[in-house]
DNA sequence: GCAAATTGTCACAACATTGTCACACGAATC
DNA sequence: GATTCGTGTGACAATGTTGTGACAATTTGC
């Protein structure tokens, strides 16, 4: 699977192709515009990644302007990198044909997640396989939906229990708002802090059931969750 | 039966080589295109698994031009390995006289599986391994679709349950979801999960009839099955 | 063309998952 | 100390999934 990397920062240009490569794709950088189209008409890439704010020229100027002149030829799936938490930004990304974004700061697992479920979505074709995620001696295979701890007998995992872990793994050691999560978990609509209360409670009494061992979902009163704090 | 394998990534390599030997062949590597002109040249071998993306060189430049070259003196099976799903490649490569493609990433047994495929294609006198399927106690020949457990007397499987069963054997201990299966047995249109449901029903009464034996067919609610998870 | 085998569809029970409510508990505030 | 707030927890209802049997529609072999 080819994905083509368009960032002026090279080294999180490297960093990202670094995170896809080691996640079974095939990365392809491009530093400017002329760089991304120059790639894109050469060969046929899977999905994009896009920076939003590109060095401008005279007649490409941004990640949107690719973005627009992409789509007049392709449907390939593209994600918007942006620093802007601007909600026009992303509904005109989104406009303009972009099929997800993701803020900066983010961390590269959280990319290959994203890049995977775009890919997912965009076609039936086989995604390279979602690793494991690890702390410390517990396991969480999303794939199966299934953590274990140690040498003992898996549990599975509902679809909303994966999906809360996955999103809490994947930011490991951060503070994660409850609004943040609800909105990951269930999407964008409904949905309240009963129901993740709710959820956490029961991934909790899947995952800890040890008492001597660490909690590993712990309370930010006031504020939300983290994962290994 | 001698196979030459041609790709750059050794580690890949080392892999295919390991379950093509343990499928009963012999394989040959080479990881670029001198390499693999050179055992050609040296050896006949039966068939040739072949990546299309290799490092460049002066007159050989990648799996498409080694086909080309191959075909202009021998009729020799070629299988191409690819990450492109772009149907203009496969095409392309197929036009070349390539006998089949697979596409990254993909299971060894797949592999050899789509290997053996085309050997009992191309030649219908030096027919190779006839390959059935293996798993504990259980075995399943595809060709007679017929599944038969320790000693006891074969069952006969109709064409859907032996596609299903092929599909879930070659993939092996790998997450399913309904809608990959779906798609594979039944084809790209028509077909719902409850005509899956009722299939696996089926076939499970034929292979899980000791209820002592442990289960082959494993259900990941809300994702799809998995054979010998 | 007919009978048998195969495949698709429907209905429903058993079970799992998710949403909702009620309430207990502790910390912070007054 | 009483009140308020946020959180954890149990119980239960609503909903969704899966397994299973019966039967109709279709295909296959003769």
């Amino acid at each position: 699977m080819k994905v083509l990397i368009v960032d002026d920062d090279r080294t999180l240009a490297d960093l990202l192709a670094f995170a896809m490569r080691r996640a079974g794709f095939e990365p392809h950088l491009a530093f400017d515009a002329q760089g991304a189209m120059q790639v894109f008409d050469d060969l046929p890439v899977d999905i994009i990644i896009l920076d939003v704010n590109l060095p401008g020229s005279q007649e490409l100027k941004n990640g949107f302007d690719i973005c627009r002149e992409i789509r007049k030829v392709s449907d390939v799936p593209i994600i918007l990198l942006t620093v802007r938490d601007d909600e026009e930004d992303i509904v005109k990304g989104l406009n303009i044909g972009a099929d997800d974004y993701i803020l900066k700061p983010f961390s590269p697992r959280q990319l290959v997640a994203r890049v995977q479920a775009v890919l997912r979505r965009a076609s039936a074709e086989s995604v390279p396989e979602e690793a494991p995620y690890r702390y410390q001696d517990f396991q969480f295979d999303p794939a199966r939906r299934e953590v274990s701890r140690g040498g003992e007998t898996p549990q599975n995992l509902t679809r909303l229990e994966s999906r809360l872990l996955s999103y809490l793994m994947l930011n490991q050691g951060q503070v994660l708002p409850a609004d943040n999560i609800i909105t990951e978990v269930w999407g964008l609509d409904a949905a309240n802090t009963e129901m993740l209360r709710q959820l956490v409670h029961r991934l909790r009494m899947k995952i800890e059931q040890d008492p001597e061992n660490p909690i590993l979902i712990k309370t930010l009163p006031g504020i939300g969750y983290g994962f290994g704090i």
